[in-house]
DNA sequence: CGGGATCCCTTAGGATACTG
DNA sequence: CAGTATCCTAAGGGATCCCG
């Protein structure tokens, strides 16, 4: 048995033994984003060691759970079928630990993918009945866009094409998704600026619950 | 920011770095079971260093994960209303690594609470429909009782106090878990020893799944 | 420039002994 | 029983270097 396994025979061993090492939830969590390049994890994971990225993904590649692809002379790093099966737990993991969140430390800083899972995790479906729009939010240099049809959510990375509402917003979206803060007081306050049908705001801190 | 911490203003974040260190999830895994004292800790989980697991317990005390109790002269740790709700997140972690789960290696071993959650974890609700019955598991010397009411499992370490079927096992449970064995083959090769009412190991090989 | 490998140093973790 | 104390190894952090 090697030296860093636990010696079980159990699942959530087996996870923790994959996924439960240094920054590979982390390195998880960016590839249900997307798919990725070495270069663009080592930029989406400030702080992780070159060695260590390399390390996770041999292991995580060993593990099944992420595949190593050549795409257009380029590696692209993916999650197989069965590293994209941990979204449930990554996302119940995301939410549990995100009622912790206060304010961010001087020092922390916010990716684009966090931003992406932490709504993703905090989706409510049953707020999305009958409502078919398309957001674009902004958080400084951050944009992603989130797609509402058929009580589904589609949120990824980047602009939206079309959006119906912009919103440009900073560290108060938190208090916004946790309904420390209703979407009025956010306008009244200045913590949000909408660009598109302003009333579309009420629907989107509806649609997101810490 | 702590040397060990990630620097990300992010839920995830937060989650791994109080849960993804090593043996914390195996710790928070057993506290799910049932609350526990230093040394039950220590015998649950076999190769944990003792100064690892103090630390361990100190870090998830001040996460808030673990409260520490003094119980009629012991100590008693136990999660706290905010550890509990780990426990979707861990069974859902559980769930997928038992996925990957084939043969147990030979200097792998189960425990008595590996195995509590592993049914906890497998349970579907929807095989109990209109069940109620009390079962008692054996692996060796692990004894674990299910009792099934209302669509609802409790699984609990321990012998049941008055089970309808007993059901004497060995590596096989996997099998028949993971319905690679139905339930018919596993009496007829051996591998199940019943007492009691040997109709509900129908009922119970449905009850869970991998 | 993308995709790493290598080096050095620090620290967490493993093993074991010991104590209030 | 509930932990410290100690010693040692291996993993992780940080920077740099290398190769196609």
């Amino acid at each position: 048995m090697s030296r860093r396994s636990y010696g079980q025979f159990c699942g959530l061993v087996r996870a923790a033994e994959l996924v439960a090492e240094r920054w590979a939830l982390l390195i998880v969590r960016d590839l249900l984003v997307s798919p990725k390049r070495y270069t663009d994890l080592l930029n989406g994971l400030p702080g992780i060691p070159t060695n260590v990225l390399a390390a996770r993904l041999k292991q995580l590649e060993e593990g099944g759970v992420v595949r190593r692809r050549l795409d257009d002379r380029a590696v692209l790093y993916e999650l197989t079928e069965y590293g994209q099966e941990l979204e449930a737990a990554v996302l119940a993991l995301g939410r549990w630990g995100a009622r912790m969140l206060t304010e961010p430390a001087p020092d922390e800083v916010v990716t684009p993918d966090s931003m992406v899972m932490a709504f993703r995790s905090t989706f409510r479906p049953e707020a999305a009945q009958g409502l078919t729009a398309s957001f674009e939010v902004r958080l400084g240099e951050i944009a992603l866009h989130v797609h509402v049809e058929d009580g589904e959510a589609h949120v990824d990375a980047g602009a939206a094409p079309a959006p119906d509402l912009v919103i440009e917003t900073g560290p108060a979206i938190k208090a916004l998704m946790a309904g420390e803060l209703t979407p009025a007081e956010a306008r009244a306050n200045g913590s949000v600026r909408l660009t598109g049908d302003p009333r579309l705001l009420d629907r989107f801190a509806a649609l997101f619950r810490i």
